[in-house]
DNA sequence: AAGCGGGTAGATCGATCGGTCTATCTATGT
DNA sequence: ACATAGATAGACCGATCGATCTACCCGCTT
């Protein structure tokens, strides 16, 4: 039959690791981890090999499903690549205003893991590169005479608009970050 | 005579911590703290009631040192406000180049300490207030119509620099913020 | 000389850390 | 019917966490 079965160990440890890691941080304790997750201690070392193991699979699925929300939000602002752009800054102002918001779980990431050779900082850093391109793409569909530099300075404004929507709740950092990428695609 | 008396413990502490806590993270033991500063176990209870309290301590007088330096940056920039906000870009270059720079630590602090009531949150808090601040009175002296939401707009631009500045090496993100800074004083 | 406050050194506490282990249960395939 | 693979529950490991405690030592004042 093969029916009605629920998600496996892997899927619940991965869904309540995502959430449990960005709320409290990379230093959740395991035993929190595997008991939001129901899941018994050995699956975890079975499907992730330890703690950095699911953290890298965490990263990595959620550097995807950022990075297809990107592109979403891209395609449903249509083809000119300025709205396109533009509506990133829209969307980053709904993520920043959602509850729970508390900054760019990759910064958070490479700031909690100390160990530079943690490969969890290969995550965060393609991931940005990931960003990085699909900007730099828009731009040059614009016709913009630097999209690399211009790329450069939307990656500031987001992080920057990531940042200040942590640490300076009631203030709007996308709607005055998304004036600034105006000017920045406006060339 | 009391000469001759090199720092007290409480003096190496905070030396000490500010150092290992920036580099290590806010989840450093307290061995190690009381290692790095030579301190017995018992000085750090003494004179800050606990971790918690020597993370706090170090923080303000951080923020003071960097506030500090802010001003020193702007007022050895003359007295035109144009100059003195490009100078702090300047001087945020400098800081993102330097060697052992990884992030901003105030929201490194921020997203390491989990409890939302950790009293260090209202440190790094106050900070960005008095940076705000600092950039407002220029832009008021500069004659600029929106003063706090310029303000907004450059800290957006520093918490981004200082971001970029420590996920992706290489890059030169303070003069690509400078450019932006331009803009926005720019009106 | 005596007393005292501030400092050091280090044992010790219970809790928690990440990780390994054994034992048991269950569903599947043959 | 039986064997096997995958999952669970939970004991257990050494290490480390932050914090408390005792014992000692030094320099100062009186």
């Amino acid at each position: 039959m093969t029916v009605r079965t629920g998600p496996g160990p892997r899927e619940r440890l991965l869904t309540a690791a995502d959430q449990l890691i960005y709320s409290q941080g990379v230093n959740v304790g395991v035993d929190a981890l595997l008991k939001a997750a129901n899941v018994a201690r050995r699956s975890l070392y079975e499907h992730f090999g330890g703690k950095d193991g699911l953290i890298v699979e965490v990263l990595r699925s959620a550097a995807d499903a950022d990075a297809a929300d990107y592109r979403r939000t891209m395609d449903a602002a249509g083809h000119d690549p300025r709205e396109r752009l533009l509506a990133v800054f829209d969307r980053i102002g709904e993520i920043v205003a959602m509850p729970g918001f508390h900054g760019c779980r990759y910064l958070a990431a490479d700031l909690g893991l100390t160990d530079p050779g943690h490969p969890a900082h290969e995550i965060t850093r393609d991931y940005r590169r990931q960003v990085h391109e699909l900007l730099a793409r828009e731009l040059t569909a614009l016709g913009h005479p630097h999209p690399d530099h211009a790329a450069d300075q939307l990656l500031i404004l987001i992080d920057g608009t990531l940042a200040v929507g942590a640490t300076r709740p009631g203030t709007n950092p996308a709607a005055a970050a998304r004036e600034l990428a105006e000017h920045v695609i406006t060339l």
